[in-house]
DNA sequence: GTCTATAATCTGATAGAC
DNA sequence: GTCTATCAGATTATAGAC
């Protein structure tokens, strides 16, 4: 039962410590500007000491990939699951775009690395990628279930929300400008979906 | 009459053909990979050289900044001046999305460095920013003349274009999969003017 | 598992010859 | 105005003692 002992749990636990210090030097310094020897200062090492958790550099990205991506779906889940949720399409696409925009704009440094890819050279690999096809693929079943059919619509919506979020964390970080605008935006759509568009 | 002597010009070429030596190293490496080694290798020169026409790297991407923001203004001021341009709504915020979609689709690492400033400890000289203020600023008014009269409005405006533009240079850069979107984007636009949004 | 030591390389930038 | 030489420091990563 290697799988559960202790040594690998305070193994995953050490891990766990350095990727959260990796969010919060990559806030600071921004994604490119994340070094080794930051980090390791971060959690109390040198930063020789962390390859014994991480293979490299990228390795970290990729988990910090991974985990982003983890956290998104498990909210889309979470949303899904819930049963006081109501079902019209109104409803539902209110929820579902609060829940993207507020994961958006809660942690630009977060978002940037997801779904914009600034570390050149940086891609995560295959395993961590299907996450982030998951979420994309939950993304549109729940679209569908408020009747968007067409990839142009599905597209439509992409742009809209990631539009509010985008200019939310590049002209106001941390603010609700754009993010206000999210009930009016529904509205928008919805009857762009009616019209047929 | 120093202003135009053959040396000043010269020396105007040569700072030319750096920027745009810079541009093609950035549109390859990505805006942070940038090195004044690769830069002085392209318009053959050493590194240390360069310090002759730009006194640091980050004059070069100011410089840079500059030279994208004059580019969307002179594009915006001649879709303005073009007496065959149609004047209603419809017609105008078409031609206004287009020329912004194309100008933000042609070139992503243009876009990155003036719409989402990916270089930490980067910022703009005052000189530099203002050119960005004035193309806010002639936006708006366009939009104006199409009935975007509140910030409102005109938030819903910009997100749903940079939207628009995000997706495309993220998902398929060089494609048209979101630009296509734009008419439609435009006439669901429409609709929620006119419903007082 | 963490350390010291260090490799090997790259970085932006300066000094001074020509 | 471009060069050589060089600084002073950063970077990721590896080797090996403990």
């Amino acid at each position: 039962m290697s799988g559960v002992d202790w040594r690998t749990r305070r193994r995953e636990q050490t891990r766990q410590e350095i990727l959260d210090a990796a969010w919060t030097v990559a806030r600071d310094q921004g994604l490119a500007g994340l070094t080794m020897r930051d980090l390791g200062a971060r959690v109390g090492m040198r930063a020789q000491s962390l390859y014994s958790y991480f293979p490299s550099k990228h390795a970290i990205y990729d988990a910090m990939f991974a985990q982003g991506n983890r956290e998104l779906l498990a909210r889309y889940r979470a949303m899904v699951a819930d049963e006081s949720l109501a079902r019209d399409p109104r409803s539902l696409l209110r929820s579902t775009a609060d829940v993207h925009l507020r994961f958006c704009a809660e942690d630009p440094v977060r978002q940037q690395l997801l779904h914009q890819r600034p570390i050149p050279g940086f891609e995560p690999i295959a395993g961590s990628y299907a996450i982030a096809v998951e979420v994309l693929a939950l993304g549109r079943a729940v679209l569908h279930d408020c009747g968007v059919t067409t990839s142009r619509q599905f597209d439509m919506w992409t742009a809209l929300t990631s539009g509010l979020a985008t200019q939310q964390n590049a002209n106001e970080p941390g603010g609700t400008r754009w993010l206000r605008l999210v009930d009016e935006a529904v509205d928008m759509f919805l009857h762009y979906l009616r019209q047929g568009g």
